[in-house]
DNA sequence: TCGCATGCGTACCGATCGGTACGCGTGTGT
DNA sequence: ACACACGCGTACCGATCGGTACGCATGCGA
């Protein structure tokens, strides 16, 4: 989390880091524009001089927590090179050890989405659109399977990753985070034409 | 939507429905209290002398939110009497219909703890209690499977369902209801033994 | 040394938040 | 007809919200 729109001056980046760290850790509605100026050692006014609104900051926030999962098939891929279900299984196995990670507190987009209840706000629309991409990328993944439907088992694979990122919140991350690998697992394989 | 603690008055009553109403639609902390009274048609003091404070008549909501669950497990038995598969699929067919239901808007009881960032809040606390009674529910059901490990089949098909959830708010309703029902088929398909 | 542009914090703004003091209106027992 | 008790809304409270007007302090070119 140190990327998003360029930051000029070190009092925006201050406040860039506080901003990701406080909207992930008490939500985007509880934290203040006033804590954030604080926290980050600056005056409100330098807030502003970076970001447009909170609700801007929120966006840049929100498409910047996006990133990693475009990283995680990178390295699948460098990992499993021309073996699919090994790429598959390498990108769950890393979604399953980062929410059981210490200080994981859900889905940022997930949470951002539940916080804004206005479907045509910018953060509600913007999570649509990450989302959907993210959703194209393990479509893409599932595709090199041998399946008859690509399209659902990648939904129903999404579906679980989501499941399990909800769940850590409310049971035990560590249950969460095993039962997404044994469950993709069998997903996949009752997919699988052999 | 019409139960939750006994209300005396009737101004007690549309306060009661309307903040059930809007807590859902809108979300607890984008429903004010001043909202609340002007659409029920009553005054502020209203809402105070029928509920301790707004955490108050949220944590009562949440409450009464969770109350469907046991009706569906009731309904299952009836339906399928000594089908302990036919049960869980119905049930599952159940919440499938719901969360592709107009107006749904995600689970109440998720979408409640995504809004207070505090696991101390008793909103917080009550939906792990709550949670923790529908898995145990869930895992009665697939108890009378002959499934190994029931436990660990009931937690992947909460994960499932919490998945179906949520991504209806993000990609389609309708798809999540149907990737539910075939992705809990053959999660159970493959744990059942033959 | 002076003028100026730039980056910043202090102090404040109106609006809205959750919550309450108080008094009016009405129904009832006498 | 009167007094009382009860349910209710108006008007207000301090606190906090997101956002801004303004002035200081510093560094650079002349």
């Amino acid at each position: 989390m140190a990327d998003g729109p360029p930051r000029h001056s070190p009092a925006g980046q201050r406040v860039w880091e506080t901003a990701c760290d406080l909207f992930y850790r008490e939500g985007i509605r509880s934290a203040g524009v006033a804590e954030i100026a604080e926290r980050s050692g600056v005056g409100k006014p330098s807030i502003y001089r970076n970001f447009e609104s909170k609700d801007g900051l929120a966006l840049a926030y929100v498409k910047a927590k996006a990133a990693p999962p475009r990283v995680w098939l990178e390295t699948a891929r460098a990992a499993c090179p021309d073996d699919p279900l090994g790429q598959l299984r390498h990108v769950i196995a890393e979604i399953a050890e980062q929410i059981s990670a210490p200080g994981y507190r859900g889905c940022a987009l997930v949470n951002a989405s539940v916080e804004f209840p206005d479907r045509d706000h910018p953060v509600r629309v913007a999570v649509g659109e990450l989302k959907a991409e993210y959703l194209e990328l393990l479509a893409e993944l599932v595709s090199h399977l041998s399946v008859r439907d690509h399209r659902t088992l990648a939904y129903m694979l999404q579906m679980l990753v989501e499941g399990a990122s909800v769940t850590t919140q409310i049971y035990e991350a560590e249950k969460s985070a095993t039962a997404l690998k044994e469950a993709a697992d069998r997903l996949i394989d009752s997919c699988l034409e052999r």
